[in-house]
DNA sequence: CACGGGTCGATACGCTGTATCGGGAGAGAC
DNA sequence: GTCTCTCCCGATACAGCGTATCGACCCGTG
């Protein structure tokens, strides 16, 4: 059916030509907002006012998009210090730092091998200043800090959704899981899972991904030091 | 979020009765043969000759299906050995293995907080072979093997699945990803990564999964040893 | 025999990623 | 100026997803 009188288009406030980059930051715009999940591409096309399939002309697939996503974040991560100590205490903070920002990451750190040019960049600052290390240290040092990078953030994110959650509805939790956790450790079936909660240090966020970094480096350094 | 006590299961009459742990076992089926993302509700009523629906009897959510999956899995990981570095040893290799076994508990790992009894008791396992340990390096000790072990299978399953898909056809991935990787590293703009390509050492997955697992072992072992 | 309650499965809804294809706008030829 | 060809954009479509709803049926009870 013809709509005979046009309605006046609604002058758009600027075209400003679709690009990747426009598009890849509209998703993490939209992860940041509101997690992964509400990342689809029907969404992302609708924040940058345009249909859905216009976006294929720029990535080929959803994952793409994810990648892209991923690889935009390393320009965030820089680490500098002097020293293979520093600079890989500063590659887990700095990649912490983002995790922080970008909560996200934590679900997609690690999931595939990244070869885009920002995360390329992240590993050669990380390899240029730790020249005088040789490279059969090197090589695992930095993959075994990567390892523990994406891992201690995956749970400590992980935790810190499950609080958020908990939180919004404290009285839900406690109903279902108080009575199973607290009946279950006074079973006497865990008596060291229980000792431990009980009486074991309760280190907050920042502590424990210290603890465990330092662990690492301290193991790592009779090696760098030759 | 989970219910980890089961509801009463309603008795049913007939062939097969269907049941949580029948239900787990089918999804994990589903994903050991062809991955994550073959697990729908859907398929797994297939599997078992039931409509779609039925599952939510006994399943609140499909992330509770998830959760349940990985519980299940934790029940093949048991932590063996003499004194704190030989149990700490074993849970990152058996963890190791299961997800070997189980690509899928790479997406899984980490990704939330887990409850269940066969996850509580591996954590029995562990920290009660680590008695003569004090608590206040018990803890940030067990976490950091735990963090180090999800990220580094988190990256070797994720090499492995890129391998597998590219070995498939090898020819599409040397054409679109060859050129400008070569490029790229020929380009000047990451010398040391150049370097490390060119002139590092070729780990394979088992010798880079226990040079960074030994680096961490020995940085824990100063505080454990008094 | 009638009834009431509870369970099971069919149907439905809104959403996803992506393939397909018709139409319209722009460029080029005469 | 007009006709035609080409190419790109966006609407439509499809198969699948998780899950809410609801009607029908079965079974035990009065």
């Amino acid at each position: 059916m013809v709509v005979w009188e046009q309605p006046e288009p609604p002058d758009r406030p600027a075209p400003a030509p679709l690009s990747r980059d426009r598009i890849v930051r509209a998703a993490i715009d939209l992860a940041d907002a509101d997690g992964l999940d509400a990342v689809s591409l029907r969404k992302v096309a609708a924040a940058l006012g345009v249909g859905p399939m216009r976006l294929y002309g720029y990535i080929a697939t959803k994952e793409d998009l994810l990648d892209l996503m991923v690889d935009a974040v390393h320009a965030e991560i820089r680490p500098t210090g002097d020293g293979w100590r520093e600079v890989l205490h500063s590659l887990a903070s700095t990649t912490r730092a983002a995790a922080h920002r970008h909560e996200w990451l934590a679900d997609l750190l690690g999931g595939r091998p990244q070869l885009g040019p920002n995360t390329l960049a992240t590993s050669e600052s990380v390899l240029s200043a730790m020249d005088g290390v040789d490279l059969g240290t090197v090589v695992p040092a930095v993959s075994a800090v990567n390892a523990y990078v994406i891992g201690a953030i995956r749970r400590e994110i992980a935790e810190r959704r499950a609080e958020r959650a908990s939180g919004m509805d404290k009285r839900q939790w406690q109903v279902t899981h108080g009575p199973y956790l607290q009946r279950t450790l006074a079973n006497g079936q865990f008596p060291a899972l229980a000792t431990v909660v009980h009486d074991g240090p309760h280190l907050n966020a920042d502590e424990t991904f210290l603890a465990g970094l330092n662990f690492l480096l301290d193991g790592i350094a009779p090696r760098a030091t030759h």
